[in-house]
DNA sequence: TAATTTGTTTCAGAGGTTGACTTAACTGCG
DNA sequence: CGCAGTTAAGTCAACCTCTGAAACAAATTA
């Protein structure tokens, strides 16, 4: 018989009854146990920690280590006399995240685990842009990675697509003029074609530079509580979390944010975009280039030129770093964050733009003077969108893994 | 003997247990009072609506009785035969807000009740923006609002004042150009001078725009979950409610975006910013007026203007209209708002405003298409600001009524 | 062996649910 | 006017599940 599952109440929306508030307290725990991350935590440290007995935290970390989320490691530090406390950590098997991305050069994927380790990741060269066949492509490599995944005995629970644009219900591309998609609903064509054992695995789509600003989160063990991570692959997108939550809606279109008033105009039909001063391809154009050097990736391309001392595309990379102030002035303007990441191909090029930025955003914002703005490269650079996205379907069961639970007591 | 006073579970950073369960249910029931508003709400509809049982809703509606936040109306339509059923509203008595602003022309305080109705509302000429003069004034009109809502049987359980500018934590105002402020700690001065009853009344700071548009909100039924509104009154300020919540931090500072890239430049330290095409003295001075007309609302002083058919005024207007439109452009870029209201005294200018807007917002947004932006003129207009601050205060109960549940039960 | 810390077992208390019964109040029909 | 039908609301008991408190068992150090 299997027991009926029981959301947990995030918001007030809900009635809370005797058994949703054991589910509330088991994801309490075992949010602990995700932020305890690499140091093993006890079950006494974990009822300091949540404020529940030990009795309590004991059946709750039961039902965890019977379906197999979490493992006891061996006696940890006890620090004192005393009986040693059990160490305990995330299950490296059970529930994993698959991630897949079009990126400049290559298509990728990838899977997580809970514990957010990468497990697998893996690229294909590709040619043609249409949704016809780059689609079945991702989807072989999503079946690819999902028996990779099952070898080491994790089990996919979701996946997610970066797509560079706009997306709608968490499927449809409205607009990639990169990939020359306009209203592809690429989820739900991926889906058709994808299963994860027996069951159908839904693949949701996302914004490639709101996955990526999620992945640099999860990388940079989610310290930042305000910040944006913009990204240069293909388009300039702009991932914001603030207050530890990630915006909802069409958010992010960096790049179409207009920073001179007299500038050439857009794919997208206004002027003065700042894609058209700070996008790879217009960097590599200013520079009379058009960046057939880096084996398909731009931002190889600009670094050989300027590892070569080409002067104009150092020119090129200072009036990009302007128009990237300028914009992302505006941003922090109206949504106040603290630390600004460059992300995707702007990684690479980093120690190019900082200080640009940083001229202009001590000049155009209003806070900077008592709320100072931290500008740095991005770890996880161009990887940042698969992993990403694959971290947000693997997070769905960190955040709340009683559906997780339902399904192995169903069994 | 008092009760303990026990948090609700918003977020899952806290333990739940049997009674906080209790706290949590009261709150959920009580929302769906809140919510339901102009018509009456029973027993039973109120247990559909939660899917809480009838003995528990009783339970609770009881004790909410018990504490005068609600009240029985006289029986309401039952829609069919039987017994009638009883209806249910907030009581107009019991807690309150205060609202406390400084305006261009005026001093206003304001107290709201529990049903979000403006009970008072109090304006006073001032003379003088110096902190030393201007506040105590302020502590004097709260004084009197205390004083009047008293009369009424209301408690005031919170106060806001709505500042013209970026405030830190609550309190300390950063910068307000406008009144020649920096770094003026106005809340720990209102709050020393002020008390509501027996008790010590704190008294929030918050920024101006934003607190319109939470006062704007209320107004329009809670209806828009995604929407900015623009205020124009000393500065241009925006406030953002994104799915149903404010953004915090510093969000806002729309005044200072860049709008020309060869613009005048602003006291701010940039050029082209925003507030020097559309703020109403720039208006005003693009027609070389000064703006003494209006009796010191240079709203007014605008409008007879146009109603004079000066030709000047027209054109700066125009011209206002288009850098608006580029401002919230890249805002809509950024954070995908479905609904631009123009508040403070751009709601008196709405009409010269709204096509200039739209217009570039149709070249500029790139999901203009699929998702149409609708822009308008605010309800409240200027009152907005001081109505949004005294409901911010009261709106703490509204959202959680447990506190003053305990303060009743401990007399 | 005593002390200490950790983890487990047992039991009582609190809260909500289900279900049935009762009281209350209105509608509609004869 | 009076009665049945209908719906709303209060009340009571039995039951379930959860947490907390206290006692108990286990494992290590001194």
């Amino acid at each position: 018989m299997t027991k009926p599952v029981h959301r947990v109440a995030p918001h007030v929306d809900i009635p809370i009854r005797q058994d949703s508030l054991r589910a509330h307290n088991l994801v309490l725990t075992f949010r602990q146990i995700v932020a305890a991350q690499d140091t093993p935590i006890s079950r006494s440290e974990l009822s300091t920690a949540t404020g529940l007995t030990r009795p309590t935290i004991s059946r709750i970390v039961d039902d965890l280590l019977a379906a197999e989320l979490i493992i006891e490691a061996g006696p940890a530090r006890s620090g004192s006399s005393g009986r040693p406390r059990v160490g305990l950590s995330l299950a490296r098997t059970g529930p994993a995240g698959l991630g897949l991305d079009i990126r400049a050069d290559v298509l990728s994927a990838c899977v997580v685990d809970l514990t957010g380790a990468v497990r697998h990741l893996d690229f294909v060269p590709y040619d043609g842009t249409d949704p016809a066949t780059v689609l079945p492509r991702l989807a072989a490599m999503a079946d690819r990675a999902i028996e990779a995944a099952a070898a080491e005995h994790l089990t996919v629970v979701g996946a997610t697509m970066a797509a560079p644009g706009p997306v709608q219900d968490n499927s449809i591309v409205r607009f990639a003029p990169t990939l020359g998609w306009r209203d592809v609903d690429a989820g739900a064509a991926l889906s058709e074609s994808v299963s994860s054992g027996s069951a159908a695995l839904p693949i949701l789509v996302g914004n490639d530079a709101r996955l990526a600003a999620l992945g640099e989160w999860y990388a940079s063990g989610q310290a930042m509580r305000n910040f944006v991570c913009v990204s240069g692959e293909f388009d300039i997108g702009a991932g914001l979390l603030l207050n530890g939550a990630q915006l909802g809606g069409w958010a992010g279109e960096l790049g179409h944010v207009m920073v001179r008033s007299d500038g050439p105009s857009c794919a997208c039909g206004a002027v003065g975009c700042l894609q058209c001063y700070a996008g790879l391809t217009a960097i590599l154009a200013a520079a009379n280039h058009d960046g057939r050097d880096g084996g398909g990736s731009p931002a190889v391309a600009i670094d050989t030129l300027v590892s070569a001392g080409d002067p104009r595309i150092l020119d090129a990379l200072d009036e990009a770093a302007t128009a990237l102030g300028i914009a992302v002035a505006g941003l922090v303007n109206l949504v106040s964050v603290d630390t600004v990441l460059l992300g995707g191909s702007y990684s690479l090029l980093a120690s190019w733009l900082v200080d640009g930025i940083n001229r202009e955003l001590r000049r155009r914002v209003l806070s900077a003077n008592w709320a100072p703005i931290e500008v740095r490269p991005a770890p996880l650079g161009p990887d940042a969108a698969v992993i990403g996205a694959a971290l947000s379907a693997v997070d769905r069961v960190r955040e709340d893994p009683n559906g997780w639970l339902a399904r192995v007591q169903s069994r």
